[in-house]
DNA sequence: TGACAAAAAGCACGATCGTTCGTATTATTT
DNA sequence: AAATAATACGAACGATCGTGCTTTTTGTCA
């Protein structure tokens, strides 16, 4: 690896760490290059804009969430083993990524809503294929016969989207002690009313 | 109602309506002073500084929640009405209360999960607060029996919440037409398991 | 090792940030 | 109407914002 792409990896490192912790607006030039050691010019210099290494950051967190989460749960098989995998990866994989506190993407999602531009659509676009993803294993899961037949896979993605969410909440915000023991008792409830009929 | 009181009043309109579309941290001096028609020190004059502004935003948007969810919701019959209304209003409260976009308490969570301080307490008392308050609804559906005895108001609340989040998600962000639909066959299933044994 | 390209730094710019202070303009009350 | 208090303004501050330009340092390869 060249020298530039080593160093342009190592500012998105830092620029996720400090998304993590403080929201995507704070990730200014001048805040990455005193956690970088680099100078402003040299760090602005790897991207033409701010608004570019906004983007090149969603497009880092998302690499980074799917060796973290989708690729660890193929190793599973087809069906409810890999779903449930793919949960409790998704549960943790923030912290598996050397994060040490919020999801940067659930964090520039919400940020980003309402803002039209290349970010938002960044944002809305690793979303997309995300929930594109989770209802194509819970398609495999109908076909294992794991789940009901006439199961709908979009409604069963928004629903476990609403576990992590709740989860994410309860964790960061009001830090609640028991907050994974509910996400998976909500992801139980949600397996149990998607399963076939006894 | 004094002339102060009122101007106060009308910047915390414009705050909000800013958090809104933009976020808490676009919530700036400069910003407010323009969209108000007040000079920065003139408006600044209102507060002490601007975290005591955002502090003074979290706690409108919380009176405006209330009265835009709790108050009405107060009207109908303890139990699953009222549950139901709570959810009803809770989706669209935002709208009702004149707000355009997405909603900025939820927007303060996830902007200050993290970033200890005044604001992150003034948001997390909130949403303790509403947590606590929905969690006696469902005690009170239980009590009429409407729900079934061994349900766990706090694991029932952390679900709601759930809905709600993906609700928001799919609403704001990935723009999905039948995020409504979703979000209310969500909420049957969670009082569907939550109804005593037939 | 020397030539060339890539990367980082240095410096400066206009704009905006939160904040302070002194002054002028209003409301309110006597 | 005069006196007093409440409100708003204008100007300025040091800091930081994103972004150019030029120079110096560093890495790469013949």
């Amino acid at each position: 690896m060249s020298k530039g792409a080593h160093t342009r990896s190592a500012i998105l490192d830092a620029a996720l760490a400090q998304a993590s912790e403080a929201g995507f607006e704070s990730l200014t030039i001048g805040v990455l290059a005193a956690r970088t050691g680099l100078s402003k010019s040299g760090l602005f210099a790897h991207f033409g804009s701010r608004e570019d290494l906004q983007v090149a950051a969603i497009e880092a967190a998302a690499a980074r969430f799917t060796a973290a989460v989708f690729v660890p749960a193929l190793q599973m098989r087809r069906g409810l083993p890999r779903l449930r995998a793919l949960f409790d990866l998704w549960l943790d994989w923030t912290a598996r990524s050397g994060l040490e506190h919020g999801c940067p993407m659930l964090a520039a999602a919400v940020e980003f809503d309402d803002r039209p531009g290349p970010v938002r659509d960044a944002v809305a676009d690793h979303y997309a294929r995300l929930e594109r993803e989770l209802a194509r294993a819970v398609r495999f899961a109908v076909d294992e016969r794991h789940l009901r037949i006439d199961l709908d896979p979009a409604q069963f993605a928004f629903e476990l989207l609403g576990c992590v969410f709740s989860y994410h909440h309860s964790v960061r915000l009001t830090r609640r002690p028991n907050a994974l023991a509910q996400a998976r008792a909500a992801f139980e409830r949600l397996v149990a009313d998607a399963s076939p009929a006894h």
